[in-house]
DNA sequence: AAAGACACCTGTCCGC
DNA sequence: TGCGGACAGGTGTCTT
């Protein structure tokens, strides 16, 4: 489901609601997701939330707590949506439906409850500093940062030899940028998905480089894209599906020159693009 | 180091 | 209606 925009979409919904709050109760209904959630997760009873972080698509809940020695501790809930996950405020008292497995209970009477039909997403506990942590520690820029710009990409590109669609998919090189977002940046920098990324012209990247930026940033604005069941944390529905222009349209017309739209496999993922504008 | 295949899991949709 | 198969927003891990 999510990308980071959805992430980022799911972040500022569910902030208002928990920073600086106080959790009083954790409910775990069904550990086995990606991994299995930690026991040491009910930690997080007593703790404050100090602050609700993201990481390429990890979302990452700041806490402290007094532990068993009565010291001040910090630790971080580190949590994935996968493919299908979400995060919704609920009210406390509403039922869980059926993939609804993990709770946050807060004092104020607000409950964050994960949603994972498919179980690829993962709630974590560290208590080291979670950019530290095995799976953050090696993911490339924000893409909406500085640290991502034309000369990192391209020194990046150089010597590789899968496309450049998969390149810009990679997490070490670039955080954030799945498939839907992969296929409309390609589309409106009119570069080909299945140019090799190692070959691929200064100029292009410059291109392309605007374009992921701009199609992240749009989608965030809009509230993410609603495919299928997409539900920001409020529970209604992200908006920027309605701008896509290449991604779920094989056979339709391209909204530019009307040819049709083509599909392909790379890397076992979807591709969309339209072989007039992109080169 | 880089690239490709595969794994995890459920729901939905399409063709027969 | 039912059934089989393909497909879906991600990404760590294992093998080459």
């Amino acid at each position: 489901m999510p990308e980071l925009p959805e992430v980022e979409t799911t972040r500022r919904g569910i902030l208002p609601y928990i920073e600086q709050q106080r959790v009083t109760k954790i409910i775990v209904r069904q550990p086995k997701l990606r991994w299995a959630i930690p026991p040491e997760i009910h930690e997080m009873e007593g703790a404050f939330i100090k602050s609700v972080k993201r990481r390429g698509k990890y979302l990452l809940l700041e806490t402290t707590f007094l532990n068993k020695q009565s010291k001040s501790q910090t630790a971080t809930a580190i949590i994935h949506l996968g493919m299908s996950g979400s995060l919704r405020v609920v009210d406390l008292g509403e039922s869980p439906e059926k993939h609804d497995h993990f709770d946050m209970i807060f004092e104020n009477g607000k409950v964050i409850r994960l949603r994972d039909p498919r179980r690829f997403g993962a709630v974590l506990w560290t208590r080291k500093n979670p950019l530290k942590h095995k799976l953050l520690r090696s993911l490339g820029p924000e893409p909406l940062s500085a640290d991502f710009n034309l000369d990192y990409l391209y020194q990046q590109s150089r010597g590789r030899s899968v496309s450049i669609k998969q390149f810009i998919m990679n997490a070490h090189i670039v955080v954030g940028v799945g498939n839907i977002y992969a296929c409309e940046s390609l589309f409106k920098a009119g570069i080909s998905p299945k140019r090799l990324a190692g070959k691929t012209s200064k100029t292009r990247y410059k291109k392309l480089l605007l374009m992921i930026k701009e199609v992240l940033a749009e989608a965030i604005e809009q509230g993410g894209t609603t495919l299928r069941d997409f539900v920001q944390a409020e529970g209604n529905p992200g908006y920027f599906q309605q701008k896509l222009f290449v991604y779920g349209r094989a056979g339709q017309a391209c909204l530019i020159c009307e040819s049709p739209i083509k599909q392909f496999k790379q890397g076992q993922r979807s591709t969309f693009y339209c072989s007039q504008c992109q080169r």
